[in-house]
DNA sequence: ATCTTATTTAGCGAAATTGCTAAATAAGAT
DNA sequence: ATCTTATTTAGCAATTTCGCTAAATAAGAT
């Protein structure tokens, strides 16, 4: 289960426009259209998402950016895989899975209260 | 459904300690506390969580509370009623329970993408 | 060893956030 | 009309965030 602290970072993290919209096309494949799946396998890594092809799609430097992922990361909400000297960068969705259930037991726990309450009545 | 900017503002009301656990105590009614339901009913609205029962739980100065509160009202987290000189505070389960959805959806997504991916190689 | 490519770190300034107190507003009670 | 209670608004200072450029680091290629 994730704690508070967890949760805030996670919340702070996607409360940014440009890390929202990282994290987004990080889990819908946004990053990954580049991919040409005629060719062979081995060449496929070389087209797949790392800091400099997110980059890309934004108007800002690349240091702001790695700033922005560095965040993402720090949340747990995207892993960051360092090979030779690119880091590729993948969604976790454990992180939004759990974060999803926190939501819908909130939700289930506040609506069985609330019939509760109004029992009273 | 939720768009972008309405989903940034959430995680942005969210991504704060204060105005998490707001959050969190207005859905689980943790200021609800005080009620006393011995109490004839038409008491029970005078024990009810106002701005200033929520400000009792922090040691902020209560306009800070009540601006927290604001930006928790304008990400449709909860909903403000003035009754007389009070204001009622409660929770907007719908907003929550379609965030919960977002994520449920993209996590669902993520794997059936994954699925294909790993089908071409 | 040097060059290139990919990324991060450092340091800076502008803008936003978050806290405060004092004053304003709104509504019920005397 | 004045007092009290509940809340918001205004204005200010401290801190954090977010952008930049320049420099540092890391690793593969020549």
């Amino acid at each position: 289960m994730l704690d508070m602290k967890q949760k805030i970072k996670i919340f702070k993290a996607l409360g940014n426009e440009t890390r929202f919209k990282i994290f987004k096309n990080v889990f819908t494949g946004g990053y990954a259209c580049s991919i040409d799946k005629s060719k062979p396998s081995e060449d496929i890594i070389a087209q797949a998402t790392c800091v400099s092809t997110i980059a890309e799609h934004f108007d800002f430097a690349l240091p702001t950016i790695s700033r922005h992922l560095k965040e993402l990361k720090d949340a747990d909400i995207i892993i960051m895989t360092k090979i030779s000297n690119k880091i590729y960068i993948k969604p976790n969705p454990q992180i939004i899975e759990e974060l999803a259930k926190c939501f819908s037991t909130l939700v289930e726990n506040y609506n069985e209260n609330t019939y509760q309450f109004d029992n009273t009545n």
